[in-house]
DNA sequence: CGTCAATTTTGACTAATCGTCATTTTAGTA
DNA sequence: TACTAAAATGACGATTAGTCAAAATTGACG
């Protein structure tokens, strides 16, 4: 692999503009990550046109101005490709988790924002959405250079410092109790849902057994029983989340504007 | 295909003895059930000497006594091949769910003992769970066979009447309400809360990320969390759940044992 | 501006793997 | 034993992943 690929890919990946780091070949180096940003813009067109199970990188050699070597100098291989989808779609939820948090409310609602922003991404971008499953699978990560793998468990970390700090901040409110539980702990139970409910849902969807739900509001109905359940004030009973919910969809309207009806 | 593997196969998958349906040929039926589980048993140790991303078809073949064409006769690709595991797997959790809910005690305490040997099976055959994993992943259920799509479906409904019996069971014992939420949107929950963990801690493993949780009681607190929201009797400030949990393992010891150290 | 070294791109190529199917073998039946 | 329906076989064609020697590009410097 070239030797400013190696460092670029890593560093664009992370947002970092590799202007910064050195003068010398900047054109070069930005031209390069603007193709990796084409790369996989493509590859995410490719997936929502022949599926997961067709992408092949000669399918996006086609579709690609540049040849399959220069694919290979980005990505060390298919399942890399995918887990590379994966990070942008983390950046995407990490840019949602930062709106989501300055959601006028109390803790708990602005808890259940980032709840929402979830489920709406993961609306919002299925095949995304799809991708950091995937790239949880082991055959995927088996398969992925290390670099990424790295890249992406610091996203995660991001992720949960969010939590962590709508927690912290519950705390500080005095409307949750710090005693039994400690944040990362909450942090966990909250993500282990939100994954959870969101992945089982879109499965569902695919094999149409959620009749028995109503998936509009079975992230909310979840939450409640979470959030209860850690004594986290105003509780269910006392407040009314559903408006909370109605609110957060006002809020967010410019994503949901983009939902497909 | 053959004319009778057609039949056989999904006999099979769904534990019915073909001998039943017709005596003619039973025991070349028999014999071609016993192969399918063979061949599943060295699919499963395949994966665990080379990985997923490590298991192709010919490697089977070398491992297997049959050749490849007979292989595809039983199993439509690879990723049908990962699909017929995940049946595998979800009997084996069938089978833990049964013994689970014979567990004395009173309806939430069952509940938990569900929770328990869910977790118990996601470390005694972490394999098999990834193969569940996997199979809910797009490009495996792209080319995976309908048949075999159905039967998933359907193991994964016995499963959910599983939790929507415990439930009912705490509505009938008092110790649940039935008012706010249907017994449906429960069993969501718990199992969105059950499958999230498991698939965060069997990630986090690997990344070696959960330096920051309790592993071994982060599933007891997360379900002690959902619970108590749900105001199941009785909750977990009047009731020694850990005990529960403790008694738990003594009533699983002989699955607890072969944990590996 | 031309030269040169360092870097990147290219796409033909190899190796690996999937999945098929014409042929052979087997099992059951009369 | 002869006959037939079903199943097993493995060589084969097709697809795909991933490589690498050669060509092209870049930018630095005299």
């Amino acid at each position: 692999m070239g030797y400013w690929l190696k460092h670029i890919k890593k560093l664009h990946a992370n947002g970092l503009c590799p202007i910064d780091i050195c003068m010398g070949s900047a054109r070069k180096q930005q031209k390069i990550a603007e193709r990796e940003e084409g790369l996989l813009t493509q590859a995410h067109e490719l997936v929502d046109q022949v599926g997961f199970a067709g992408l092949t990188i000669d399918k996006l050699v086609k579709t690609a101005t540049c040849s399959k070597g220069t694919i290979y100098n980005h990505f060390s291989s298919k399942e890399d490709l995918i887990s590379a989808l994966s990070i942008r779609s983390l950046n995407i939820v990490i840019d949602l988790f930062d709106k989501a948090i300055q959601f006028p409310g109390n803790a708990r609602e602005r808890a259940l924002s980032v709840i929402f922003a979830y489920q709406l991404y993961s609306q919002l971008e299925p095949t995304l959405f799809m991708c950091v499953m995937s790239a949880k699978t082991p055959a995927v990560m088996e398969k992925t250079s290390p670099e990424r793998l790295s890249i992406m468990q610091e996203k995660e970390l991001q992720l949960t410092a969010v939590c962590d700090q709508l927690f912290e901040s519950g705390i500080n409110e005095g409307s949750l109790k710090s005693e039994i539980r400690t944040v990362a702990d909450l942090t966990f139970a909250m993500w282990a849902l939100s994954f959870g409910s969101n992945a089982l849902l879109m499965n569902a969807k695919a094999a149409q057994g959620i009749d028995r739900l109503d998936q509009k509001n079975a992230l909310l109905s979840n939450a409640n029983l979470m959030f209860d359940g850690m004594q986290w004030q105003p509780l269910a009973q006392d407040f009314d989340y559903q408006k909370t919910w109605q609110r957060l969809e006002v809020f967010f309207a410019e994503y949901i504007e983009l939902l497909p009806v």
